[in-house]
DNA sequence: CCTACCGATCGGTAGG
DNA sequence: CCTACCGATCGGTAGG
């Protein structure tokens, strides 16, 4: 049968997971497909009954991160709010997609460089075009008055790096909870760190 | 002859510096032998008279970096500053340490976990303590009440992963100045981006 | 989903 | 610093 069944379907999904996992552990290119049909329980051939290649997982990983981000720009773009709050939304989301899409976001943040022509190209451009978005929503919060006078694209890559820490977080034993690290990480980086006469 | 003359040991280096460039591009586990070897412009065996491993070379990188580190860190605890003093000096330590030796501390930070034992464990250990002395820090700001009353733990990551936005920065080509990138991180990291009323 | 296998490439060594 | 080469492993295919 060439039309995948439920039962193939749920397969693919399972390989997709498992490559995750091991493209975050041990990166993309020292992770083997041998090593990877051997975390499945098949054999390495076996795998491309249900893929066509090591790379076409990664791009799978990949826009699927992006395209989540990329529809919640827009969403937020469509939804007026003052820009400090449009910030702070956008944060949030941040922090949220690496709490609860920890494998996925972090595979396509760290091994996109991987992907091969044309998907790199394409997620490069999707990459760039995201950062001058949330750098416009900063922007139009320094001309209402309402953001510091600072370099906009600065505090973009300060934003989106930041919440890469979360990968800490996520290993640490001694943790606070979600929403506690979510609220700190939101003041802090909203409100910084001196404490205000 | 056994001991090295002043024109191999340069060869070292000039191999070293080939390996970390590669390393930061492609990633350890995708930068082979024989790359590097035609980067050098020597062949792939003849590497060996200079360097022991593939594995040896991304340890140079690694500890190089990482002693920086701990030294700076050892003299700030012996200077007496407030806290806030120090989180700034850090942080500026940091960003520069990430302009100037951008591609040893991009390596140190990406590919450290490519290490083998004993130098994975030794590695991770320093990294676990260095974080914990910059936590040390801010605890004793937020008790003296200069900082904020947040998670410390949480503060250390967000700098440390912020100024990795540098790697943007870096490749970006209508950029602001280096000083003025210092200054901005700082700005926005300790004072935060909401203008006060 | 497996066995059997492909050519390519890997890190590294022997010997000069 | 090179030629010649090692065994191991790579991503992927043929054929059932």
């Amino acid at each position: 049968m060439s039309v995948p069944s439920k039962k193939t379907a749920s397969k693919k999904e399972f390989i997709l997971q498992k490559a995750a996992l091991m493209f975050r552990e041990k990166g993309f290119a020292a992770t083997s497909m041998r090593n990877l049909a051997d975390s499945v329980g098949i054999e390495a051939a076996s795998l491309y009954n249900h893929i066509r290649s090591k790379n076409e997982m990664l791009e799978s990983v990949c826009f699927a991160v992006a395209n989540r981000f990329n529809m919640h720009m827009s969403l937020m773009e469509a939804d007026h709010q003052k820009s400090i709050v449009r910030i702070e939304t956008l944060l949030r989301f941040h922090i949220n997609q690496m709490i609860e899409h920890f494998t996925e976001v972090t595979v396509s943040d760290r091994e996109w460089k991987h992907l091969k022509n044309p998907a790199l190209t394409n997620f490069h451009h999707q990459r760039r075009m995201y950062r001058k978005r949330f750098a416009a929503i900063i922007e139009k919060g320094i001309k209402s008055g309402e953001i510091k006078k600072i370099d906009a694209a600065t505090a973009v890559i300060i934003m989106l790096h930041a919440v890469n820490g979360i990968e800490s977080w996520h290993r640490s034993k001694a943790k606070i909870n979600a929403q506690e690290l979510e609220n700190n990480m939101v003041l802090i980086l909203t409100n910084g760190l001196r404490k205000q006469e």
